[in-house]
DNA sequence: TCGATATATTGAAGAGCGTCGATACGAAAA
DNA sequence: TTTTCGTATCGACGCTCTTCAATATATCGA
């Protein structure tokens, strides 16, 4: 961990003029954290329900062992894009409303090209 | 390859209210494109250009060989992301205007959560 | 046709990732 | 305090990815 702290702070949209390697890197790792179709389904989740889900509600739907989900949602905290809540001991997980934000700004590039 | 053509044709938003394991792992598929900083800066390069870039001029600023970039390459066009012309023996690649419009739409959740 | 050049493909090495069972940690209840 | 239960971490396995050198393919010029 370390290093780049969340990618969501320091990333640059794919149409900046100008790109060093860090911010290539950190954009690359915001991209990453959604390069896998069990983590794109925890968004989806947590995205369509308007409250804070929680972790235990995860394994049955995505199919997958409690360990498993336990590490894609520290993924996803780690870049930024989830927050996590304790309650009790409970786990509950939310959409970081900047990172979506800025996971929209960094995607667009139509003011670039188009 | 094969299997699911170009991510960028049956991929499904983040924040669609339906998502079953197809739609999931093409979306999946278009941000792993996405989730390298070689790709992340090739992307970026042909972005900020107007105009289509011949592959040769990617070696040196990207500092990989000829085999990785082409490689790269190869990923994004597989993805749709990035158009291939051939001119001569030297081969041209441009953004394509669907994809980027797509991923946009894929990584806007605003219209979800906020 | 032949040689030169630009790109793609192949094969291999090394690192990284997703997955799970087993286990450790932490909080609430008995 | 002890037990119970939800979650995080560890260790290991197999698969994927990034990278490059070597080679193949393709196109242009002589």
């Amino acid at each position: 961990m370390a290093a780049v702290e969340t990618a969501t702070e320091c990333c640059a949209p794919l149409g900046a003029l100008t790109l060093d390697e860090d911010e290539a890197l950190a954009t690359a790792e915001l991209f990453r954290a959604l390069g896998d179709p069990a983590r794109v389904r925890i968004v989806n989740l947590v995205a369509t329900r308007g409250e804070p889900v929680c972790a235990c509600e995860l394994y049955e739907p995505l199919a997958l062992s409690q360990p498993t989900v336990s590490h894609h949602l520290k993924k996803l905290t780690d870049v930024g894009l989830l927050d996590r809540e304790q309650r009790g001991k409970w786990a509950y997980f939310s959409l970081n409303r900047d990172a979506v934000w800025k996971l929209a700004a960094v995607a667009d590039l139509n003011g670039v090209c188009c």
